[in-house]
This record gives C-alpha cells, sequence and structure tokens, in this order.
DNA sequence: AACGTTTTTGGGAACGTTTGCACACTTTTT
DNA sequence: AAAAAGTGTGCAAACGTTCCCAAAAACGTT
C-alpha cells in the first residue's frame, strides 16, 4: 500500500523548468517572474501537489512538530491546556505529539526520549508527581531541545515557565472555608517535590495565619503518586478523618476527585458535612454531590502562553538566554447548592 | 538552536567503513560478521547515536506514524480509546498524532487532510456528529490512505471497523428502566446520520417492544452537535418535559453529561426523580447527582483493536479486500443509591 | 595452481526538498 | 560602445538513510 503524490519534479518535468525554480515559485520567492509563479501555482493546484514535509523536514533539520508531556488526556485540566496548544501551534503550522506520563517518572523519560527521537523541534512539559531527577531533560536541553515548563516546573532549570498563581488559589479557596466557618482544615496535597505542591501549601498557611489559625502539619496529607491509585487516596483519608476536619481544601484536580471518591466510599454521612474546596478544572463539577468550591486554573490560556514562548525559542536566530516565568491567576468558583 | 548528533557517516568515517556496511551492522543483517556489528554497535553506543527516523521515513516513504480523529479527548471514552490506541501503537514502534473534530464536521476534515499531507501511514477516525459527508475519506482511501472506523462508523465504507454492541447495551439499558418500574421512558439521542444513533434507538425501541409498551415517537430528542451546544440541550429537555417522561435513556457520552446538568439546571426537582441511564464511560460518574445507571463501553479494549487492525493494513503485502467489523460487548453498570 | 563458492564489504543511487552559485539574458549606467 | 547592474533560471550538492549491485576477501575443491 503505498500513497501515489505528485512531487516537484514531476512538476517540473510536466513544465520544462527546473526543480529549483518550481521550488521557488511554490515559495513565492522574489526571484521568480510572476508568470512563471503563476504557471506553476495553477498546475500544481490542478494535479494537487502536497509538498512531502518529511523531505523538507530532513533537508531543513527541522520537524516543524512539537512533543507534549501531560500526565493524562482524561484529566480536563490538561485537556484543556492542550486545546490552547493546539490553538496556538496549528496556526504557525507545527504539530503537536501527545503523550502520557500516567505520573510516573519512568513512563515520562521514556516518553521524552521517544520524543527526542522522533526529533522533535521543541517540547511541552508539566512534570509528572514522581519526577524528582530531571537530569535527562538538562542533557537533552543542552544538546540544543527548547523546552518550556507549565503547571508543575522544576525550581533549579533556567528555561521559560508558566505556571498558575498558586499561592493566590490556595488563599483564596482556604479563606473561603475560613469565612464559611471552618477552624480545622486539612490539606490534601501532592508529593512534596512538586512546585505546584510547595506553592500551595504555602497559600493555604497563609491564609490560615491571616485569621491566626495554628496551622498543624497532621491535617497536611501528601499523596506520591498524585491519585493515580486509590488505596493511596483512601489510607489519606482514613487518617485525616479521626482529626475531625470540618473543611478540606485539596490541592490537585486528580486529587480532588478523587478525594470525593474515596470519602463516599469510606465515610458517606462525613461526605455531606465536610466543607470542600479543591483545584480542579473539571468541566463535570456541577454534577458532583457532595458539591465543592473550585479552583479553576486558566488552563486553556496556559496552553498558549508555553506555546508561544516555545516557538518563541525554537525559532530564535541566536540561543535565547533570558528566561520569563509566567504567572496567570486562578479562579474560584463557588460551590452551586443542590 | 540546532541538534548536534551522529549520523551513520560519523560512524563510518571513524570506523573507516562504508555507510552501508555501518546501516546493515545497526540493523543487525545476515551478511555483516559478527566482529563488525560488535565493532560498530559498541561505537555507536559510545557516540550515543540515534537513528534518523525523518531520513528513515523519506527513503523508507512512510513515516510510522498514525493518525488519530476523535471528537474531543476531554470526552473519557475518547481518552480510554487513545490509551488503547497507544499502548499497541508504541509496542509496534508507531507514534500516533491525536486530532479533535470537536463535533465539527469542517475541523474534522480540516483535520484529516492536515494530518495526510503529513504523510501518516494509516488512519483511526470516530467520525463527528454533523458529518455526513465521507467522500473526502473515500478520495484518501482510494489513494491508498488506510483507515479504520471505530465507534462512529459510517454504513457504506468498506473497511475494517470496530464498534460496540450499540443494540444490546441499549436495549439493556432501556430493560432496566422498564424492570424499575418505569413506563414513560424518553430518549435523547445523537445527530441522525450517525451509525450508533440508529443502532442505539433500536435497542430502545426492541426493548420497549418486548415489555409491549409503545414507541412514541416525541419522546425521541435528536441533538445534532452531539451536545456540545447547551442551549441545542437545555431546548430538548425543555420538549420532553411536557411530556412527563418517568425514564430518560441517553445515548452518548456528552449528551448523557449535558443532559443532566441542564436537568439540574433547568428543572432541578424533576432531576431527582427521573430515572435515568445513559452511555458514559466517565470515570467520575460515582460523583454524579443525580446518580444513574451507566452503559459502559470498552473503550481501551477497542482503541486496541482498531490499531491492530489498522496496522495489520499498513503492512500489508498486498492490497487487503476483507474486511471485518468487530463488535465489542458493553457493560452495564447499575446506579450507585447515596 | 586454478577454479568456484561463500562470506563480507564498499560504491553509489535514490527518497523529495532547499539553496548557494553560476550562467544567460536584459536593461541601465558610464 | 563597453561595462555594470539587474533579472530569471538551472545545476548540483546536501540532509541521513536504505538497498541494489558489484567487488574483494576468505575458503574449499579439484
Amino acid at each position: 500500500m503505498r500513497f501515489e503524490t505528485s512531487t516537484i519534479k514531476d512538476i517540473a518535468k510536466a513544465l520544462g523548468l527546473s526543480t529549483s525554480t518550481v521550488s521557488r515559485a511554490l515559495r513565492d520567492r522574489y526571484e521568480i517572474s510572476e508568470e512563471t509563479k503563476k504557471l506553476v501555482l495553477a498546475y500544481a493546484e490542478k494535479v494537487n501537489y502536497r509538498a512531502n514535509p518529511i523531505a523538507r523536514s530532513l533537508k531543513e533539520r527541522r520537524s516543524y512538530s512539537i512533543g507534549i508531556i501531560v500526565s493524562e488526556i482524561a484529566n480536563n485540566f490538561f485537556s484543556q491546556v492542550i486545546n490552547g496548544i493546539e490553538s496556538i501551534a496549528y496556526d504557525k503550522d507545527y504539530h503537536v505529539i501527545i503523550s502520557q506520563s500516567h505520573e510516573s517518572y519512568k513512563q515520562e523519560k521514556l516518553n521524552v526520549e521517544h520524543l527526542a527521537s522522533r526529533s522533535i523541534d521543541g517540547l511541552l512539559i508539566a512534570l509528572s508527581s514522581e519526577t524528582q531527577d530531571i537530569d535527562y531533560l538538562r542533557e537533552l536541553y543542552a544538546k540544543g531541545l527548547p523546552i518550556v515548563f507549565f503547571d508543575r516546573v522544576p525550581g533549579d532549570f533556567e528555561t521559560h515557565k508558566v505556571i498558575a498563581n498558586n499561592f493566590k488559589g490556595s488563599f483564596d479557596a482556604t479563606e473561603h472555608l475560613i469565612l464559611s466557618g471552618k477552624r480545622t482544615i486539612a490539606h490534601l496535597t501532592n508529593s512534596e517535590n512538586l512546585s505546584i505542591t510547595k506553592e500551595r501549601l504555602a497559600g493555604y498557611k497563609a491564609a490560615l495565619a491571616k485569621y491566626h489559625i495554628e496551622f498543624r502539619s497532621e491535617l497536611v496529607k501528601y499523596c506520591q503518586h498524585g491519585g493515580m491509585h486509590s488505596a493511596e487516596l483512601e489510607q489519606a483519608v482514613k487518617e485525616l478523618l479521626p482529626l475531625k476536619p470540618d473543611g478540606i481544601f485539596i490541592s490537585s484536580d486528580r486529587l480532588t476527585t478523587g478525594c470525593i471518591m474515596a470519602l463516599k466510599k469510606t465515610n458517606p454521612e462525613v461526605a455531606h458535612k465536610l466543607a470542600i474546596a479543591g483545584f480542579t478544572n473539571s468541566n463535570l463539577v456541577d454534577l458532583f454531590s457532595p458539591s465543592l468550591t473550585s479552583v479553576k486554573q486558566p488552563a486553556f490560556e496556559m496552553g498558549r502562553v508555553a506555546t508561544e514562548l516555545l516557538i518563541s525559542m525554537i525559532e530564535a536566530k541566536r540561543p535565547v538566554t533570558e528566561f520569563e516565568t509566567k504567572v496567570l491567576d486562578t479562579e474560584l468558583v463557588h460551590m452551586t447548592k443542590h
């Protein structure tokens, strides 16, 4: 099974021109006369000529494709980010290759290396919750692969990054729980080594401090696997409930839904009494019971911004040396009662 | 910014061999002596040689990549299918490029053509709910692009297809509503031209017939945009409720969640009285209120099977002329009460 | 010692582009 | 009138592979 398709050579032969002339005409170069251009364009149109991107890539030593690593596309936050990424990428004629780490370091590394060997021009990545060692990324970066981090970013890596205002998002959510009268607020969060974990914890602490509520470290539970394993969540819930929290603030999408599920499964009566606030971009949040107050990240925008930064790095003529970390505001969506 | 990487030529020069020998040694061809192979492999390892897939693609006239078109990755059904696809594809060393139609025919066509121009080796596609005219697919197929349809398949296109047992899934769900005492069962479904719509309608009708319940066409509402526009859903709900249904069977993922949302928004009191059954693969279904009985499709398996069929077509030496339509069983998951 | 075989290697074209350079022809400038 | 500049085109190399074909080396066999 093979595609039969016409090439520049075919056009050149048919028109009695050289391949260079045809190539230049198709790319609308100034050297070619209007007449010839029209001729070539018309004929190309007629035979439905499509440039072979592979040949072009080989010649130009770039693939016009960018790699994306997220933990899972089933997560609405990430699928919204991807939509943002695509909206920019397609405009600029890049295509995207999506890979999922499923929160596993091993899988993440494997995927990145697979992508790199496929000669992507750049990489957009949100680290997995397991990831601690990013030397493999440093290596690729040093070899010339542009990388932009989003959402889960490493502290010690000099490149562009795009994140939500995690501190403020956390602060607002926690404050909201406090203002609705809660005093014993648990915090369920991701693995300790993620940037978002630290920032969100800080926001939570700051809100408590503002209202003179003592911070109690036993009310904070970390989930190494980011909620991918339900046993991990159920264990966390089991350890938290004896402390009699009246509210809980959960710091990531997957954890939020997973935690509510664990609550419903193990302690359905408590589930509806506890005030819940959590980061989530789920578009089904209105259907949830118990309902919750959610911190929504500007996911689509995050994808757009990250992609713009990445493409600017890819297309830079000289190595980029000044980097920025863009911080985008979150939105607090109050619980709908029903 | 450019990758510096070693090539077969570099290895050949360093080792005083020809490129052909190196190429063959790397691919472990029988003609090359063990000695030379070892030498080449060791050196390649040392300089961290990675074959350039683009050059290979150009030479072999295939890209080792397959395209996927789904309506949206945010939909759990499709993200599960994609996981199934990837599980096979990566094994066989293909990579996948995912595109979303967002249920728009125009977008679907654009994406397919974009993928085709990127020289994918094959296409996996679930048609958008708007799609009626698939001539553009026929054209590509005729030119030699292998295509496998899944979930939403056209009736009149001779190729491999993978679908769920939609009739039985529908039948079971409807019967379940009947057995729990419902008699006036509405049916909310996708656009009329989709294969799944017809099959699921037939299952619904058959269940009614089995229990001698009259089929009433006014209880069936079609959604042209597959639930992508909330106005469409709210309109459908608004038209259905005056008929006083005591149960409703909804025939697709997006519609199911959308419909419950519309119900809660426009008629919250009715929402909790109505018995709901619907197709959905949402992994959050346990959180929903009102709760529902769901028909789960074997999405992961569907992805696997479709990919195996596609790759068999791609790698066939002679054009494939015998096609199969694989039908996979659905699973009825009963409502959890809470 | 001359000849076949078999095994191992190398030369070079090809895949479809892009692009630096040279060439031929026109037009302008001196 | 010759020289300079401008315009439009073609030649050929290159990108990194794969693979057909031939050549060389190693090994019997008579």
